[in-house]
DNA sequence: CGACCACTTGATCCCTATCAAAAGATGTGG
DNA sequence: CCACATCTTTTGATAGGGATCAAGTGGTCG
């Protein structure tokens, strides 16, 4: 237990990366492990007091706000390995709720004393702000793709992202469950549900992916690439013309 | 110029707050200060390597990523006192370009020796977290509105956000200059230049806001608000129906 | 003064949201 | 283990809104 960050297979993609071994002693001192959570709990609500982050070790997240209408707006889904809550620093309350998709282990990290730590280990600061970064880089190309691009265009790119993510954490990247349903993946991407629906079965149609309830086969890896933003305009669609 | 930061009118928006005088002077003995740049010049370029982040001390900035197409995708503006290039740590290059879009005075810090810094003083290292917490929050909040939101309510927010920023930074909240171009705008919050043309008639229309040009003159604050999401519909549109 | 943009206004078409309903999945209690 | 209720997903039909195409206006800089 007192090594579990040195052994954790997330290792490569969470805070210890590039720490030393003697330094991670430190970082484990202060990560919180809890027990399983169950489906449909929350890590965090909007306006929490923002005192730790969060990492999942296995199982996704989604995290969101709710408009004053009382309904979700998603922000993003989180998979083992990515940081969940910096958001919360700047006013030092939560910006967002996280709710578990699924059965979830999660590490809670106590801010105040990830600071001091970082102060004291390099690597570790580095490592954090390496993360940070890379949470802005992430919401950018969310950004790129929910504001700019084509319906088609926004599910490839977030199958996409979970086919790359899912591989590096050692899944397959071609198949796999999806953490979330229709409604949330249609949320997340700007989209009525329907046309979620719509747009997978042109995929299956058009075999690029085969799907069964949440299981997903990425059958035509380079086409739904492409699809994704390879190129300009779509290439094979006589069909249409 | 010794004590560029600590006079500095940004001075509470920016890498100094919180830290104390003494300390103020290590921070200014890395941060280069450019001459004033004219329009249409980059800080830095996508893929550029990342060794520096940059404050405007005065002007506005747009970031961007460029498709194979070679049409730009804007990412956002950035007002004085906001920091750009944080982006870039995740990956050692820079994630997007930046662009004046007008006569900027702009401060660059090279990261490294920030980091250095910032390990010697934890006020600094604590306001560099808290800066990169707010890139990360503000890029929610765009992914929000760009994403899930009316062309209408998109115009306001950005609308809203710049009469904040700029009351923020000692100007009118109610009339300033905006410091982008139309098909800027309209790049920005995914739609066509046509539509954020159309948009503005109708807030002009309805006497939210008059507009010459660039010069903004926000009449009806409170309404402005109404439309950009205080409320789950629009309240006052009679002659629609 | 003319060329080039940025911006505005108008007309049309396509795509997606919306409404509606049925089929399938999930879970609960008898 | 089955029957019922609830929720998710799929499929269909319709209408509206914004993109697109097109033309015209206005401003700026040489």
């Amino acid at each position: 237990m007192q090594r579990a960050c040195r052994s954790c297979s997330l290792h490569e993609l969470c805070l210890p990366l590039g720490v030393s071994d003697t330094d991670i002693d430190l970082l484990e001192k202060i990560v919180h492990r809890s027990r399983p959570l169950p489906r449909g709990k929350y890590l965090f609500r909007e306006g929490d007091p923002f005192t730790s982050i969060f990492v999942a070790r296995s199982g996704a997240v989604k995290s969101f706000t709710v408009g004053q209408d009382g309904s979700e707006q998603i922000i993003g889904f989180h998979l083992p390995g990515e940081l969940l809550g910096l958001d919360g620093l700047t006013q030092g309350v939560h910006a967002a709720s996280a709710r578990t998709l699924e059965t979830v282990s999660v590490c809670e990290v106590p801010f105040e004393r990830l600071e001091e730590t970082a102060r004291q280990v390099p690597a570790l600061q580095h490592q954090l702000l390496r993360l940070m970064s890379r949470e802005i880089t992430k919401r950018e190309e969310q950004l790129l793709s929910l504001g700019k691009q084509a319906p088609e265009r926004r599910l490839a790119v977030l199958l996409l992202s979970l086919s790359v993510r899912f591989s590096q954490r050692g899944y397959s990247a071609t198949r796999f469950l999806l953490p979330m349903a229709r409604i949330d993946i249609a949320n997340f991407l700007g989209l009525a549900a329907e046309t979620v629906s719509r747009l997978l079965r042109r995929l299956q149609d058009t075999q690029v992916l085969a799907i069964d309830g949440r299981a997903v086969d990425i059958l035509n890896l380079p086409e739904l690439r492409a699809l994704a933003g390879a190129e300009p305009e779509e290439p094979a669609r006589e069909a249409c013309r």
